[in-house]
DNA sequence: ACACTTCTTGACAAGCCAGTACAGAACTGC
DNA sequence: GCAGTTCTGTACTGGCTTGTCAAGAAGTGT
């Protein structure tokens, strides 16, 4: 019995992260969030709460889509488990997508993992962004690790090996690659290191 | 014939990027730096050339530093290159300390490489601090490069192994050891990286 | 059709920030 | 000791930023 809000709350979280993404958190004014959004101001403190607010719900929003990336690529039978790890890796590397768009290759920077990015801006002073962006890793993390347990049931790799430790040291590259590919390497180059990073993943000794 | 600097320009410069280090470039004010370094706003001003200014030094003279680090661990005879890669990656993967102090373990996040994050904040708009980030990737990458092909020549690393793409790689898991160390990892856990990374290096086939 | 609730818009005030200007201090060289 | 030059500290200004407030618009349910 009230009047209903006239924006889609997903399509504004959407519009401040992209704008979160390219200025960085304390890079963008409450201004500029209204600008890319469209809403006024009042809108922006009574559905969210201010600046903070909204980089928080965008985060959530942002950690719920990346969940469903590794494990709709990962998750399957034990027999793929080696191809989806390859798959995902060679993807991962070149950004996550922020919404249904293909990672466009001319702006890897920006593709880079939004929570990786506040956390290192303000993480440090921030326990709630800290906290979010650990559980961004970790999702992924896990993910990973249970594909490289598959994997390791499928013989594919050496079963002597620490999936976990394996999944940190995935994980450690896909990181990497945010940086390391944003700032002079082609996506090429990316590439390249994806494949390496598989080519040198452990297979098991020949009988 | 004039009144001389009564501060010293490294011990500012250090000072300043201690302070972009935790608040980020945006996150401080010129006060604060006023504050950390003890000069006032007309010195800044005067010796650098405000805020950015300042900022440009302070990763000038982080490049400088860094550059220093890997020739030093890793130059040398190809006998013991390997071992040179190993301890440098063991080291790497814990930060790049910010003076000649040890690199506080309790820190990881304030160890993470000045001008990545530097880079991530800012880089995107500011062509400047973008080439600088390159630059540091760049001569940490040449190194790398350098020593695994000594390791090559030396027989300890499969000859058929391209150096620039396990250099990229590696500069890749240094660059990811920032931000997955930074936040919820404990040291033990990025020893435990560099040692999985180290152990999976392509060794030559026994003949 | 009406009353009620919520949303939206724009404006406002208090505070912060970067950069400048100016006055005074300190040091050098003669 | 003095003139000249540079450094140092502080006050100031114009602009930007954040968070709040009040007035009007837009639906909802009866």
């Amino acid at each position: 019995m009230a009047r209903p809000r006239s924006f889609d709350r997903d399509h504004v979280l959407h519009a401040a992260e992209r704008q979160f993404r390219t200025s960085g958190y304390n890079g963008t004014s409450v201004d500029d969030i209204s600008a890319a959004t469209g809403l006024g101001r009042g809108s922006l403190y009574g559905a969210f709460d201010g600046k903070h607010g909204v980089l928080l719900e965008a985060m959530s929003g942002y950690f719920a889509r990346l969940a469903q990336g590794p494990r709709k690529m990962l998750d399957g039978p034990d027999e793929g488990a080696l191809e989806r790890l390859h798959a995902y890796l060679l993807r991962a590397v070149h950004g996550v997508p922020l919404a249904a768009d293909v990672p466009p290759a001319s702006d890897r920077a920006g593709a880079a993992c939004f929570a990786a990015k506040m956390a290192l801006e303000i993480g440090a002073s921030d326990p709630e962004v800290k906290r979010l962006a650990s559980e961004c890793f970790s999702v992924v993390r896990a993910a990973v690790a249970e594909c490289v347990r598959a994997a390791q049931r499928n013989g594919d790799i050496d079963p002597d090996a620490d999936p976990d430790d394996l999944a940190y040291l995935l994980l450690t590259i896909i990181r990497g690659s945010d940086v390391v590919g944003a700032y002079g390497h082609s996506p090429d180059r990316l590439t390249s290191i994806a494949e390496s990073a598989f080519a040198l993943l452990p297979r098991p000794r020949h009988h």
